[in-house]
DNA sequence: ATCATGTTTCGACTATGGTCGAACTATGCC
DNA sequence: GGCATAGTTCGACCATAGTCGAAACATGAT
């Protein structure tokens, strides 16, 4: 019976909630400290440590040393994809966490994902870029059209940059919130971050919520408008 | 720090042996017994009842009644794909199973995934259809070209049939064994399964791998050769 | 040097949950 | 009806591992 990798070590890394905070705190995209952790999982340092520990050598999360901090981050998208996955899956099961807390509203209406913009906006967009052949579905995947490829010149990326990466550059990622898709990928990455250049939103530190300026926000309208049914 | 759906309860179903076990056995995409799975996870048939009430509770597998027997099956392909996901993670940390037995080999050579084919041969018939033109990687995603349409035809399947479902057409599927893509969606199962109709291969009961006959991999060597570098 | 802060190590406690033996229920066959 | 097989429930045992207190180890500031 011994077939395949072993997925046990894996998740049961994911299956200690000490440790699903952390790594859902991660998803945020920074690189947060020890005790940022150990403070966003509810233990004490101790603990922290030591799941800290188990994360890395699992291979899940990588660190950094900067002075006496150590900066802990995701080991790449792919985790993020697991995560995200089993958040659908959670989803759709029906089991949300146990007490929806006062930022919950703000994450569905804008967060991130690893380093892409989801929630209701993130959906909103996807669905505008659709929706006007910026972007075409084959086989449910979305591809870059020649008029998608303008805008994004026009908004100040390089497709050509972007594509050298190694990741997809587009990727639909299924939204736990919305149960519709948002972009995700090296595109996906690269809008979240240039929004954020052009002063359109704001990264909350220490959360995975993205606060939009109203200038900002009448912005992203005007350039992905939700298309009227 | 609440936040998002709950993991937890998905990755702890995921964090013990003989569930993973269970799973990965369901991964063959057939449905499977409670006594067979208990064999397969390698437990008695108390713990594997005890097991299997909790994946159905979590949401992760189906069950269908049949006389008296329990058929059980993946709830859907959204848990397939976590399942390889971890698969992938694992595989990246190097973290392979204990002893790799003595179905590893034929494992590796071609077995199911979930319900297309993977292994040596997946990859093989993946970059065959890729390298003349059947298949084209649009940001590396696989889409059907034309003469892919009318390949697909002549096989014997309905591309607008596979089209209709839920699932995408076409999905790339990273190979835990040789660490390069396998084609999955609607195409890749239907593949398989006119493959087993044509008398070309033949599913193993009770495991992953799929024998190929000796006329069978004739034809399929001529209809998806291998590219000469 | 001294102190403060961030992080890890050690040791002990505790609880969750995986395991099986035995008994019980349900279905099918004769 | 009786018997065999498939599956579940109950109860008890035991190990893994998550938790924290106390103390050690770093690094940076004064």
């Amino acid at each position: 019976m011994p077939d395949g990798p072993d997925i046990v070590r894996a998740a049961a890394l994911l299956g200690d909630p000490a440790r699903a905070n952390m790594l859902t705190a991660l998803m945020g995209g920074q690189a947060l400290t020890a005790g940022e952790l150990a403070r966003e999982a509810g233990v004490t340092a101790q603990t922290a440590s030591s799941h800290l520990a188990r994360l890395e050598a699992g291979g899940l999360i990588t660190v950094r040393q900067a002075g006496r901090h150590r900066y802990f981050a995701l080991a790449g998208p792919d985790v993020a994809a697991v995560l995200e996955g089993l958040m659908s899956l959670a989803a759709r099961a029906g089991h949300s966490r146990t007490r929806p807390g006062p930022r919950d509203p703000a994450l569905r209406r804008a967060r991130r994902c690893y380093d892409h913009l989801a929630g209701e906006l993130g959906v909103a967009m996807f669905e505008a870029l659709v929706a006007d052949g910026r972007l075409a579905l084959v086989d449910d995947h979305p591809v870059l059209t020649e008029t998608g490829e303008a805008f994004v010149r026009g908004f100040g990326l390089d497709p050509e940059t972007l594509r050298a990466q190694k990741r997809p550059l587009c990727r639909s990622c299924l939204d736990w919130s919305a149960r519709r898709s948002h972009l995700a990928g090296t595109l996906g990455a690269g809008l979240l971050s240039r929004m954020t250049e052009l002063g359109w939103a704001r990264l909350e530190p220490g959360s995975r919520v993205v606060t939009f300026s109203k200038k900002g926000l009448a912005a992203f309208e005007a350039e992905f408008p939700t298309p009227h049914p």
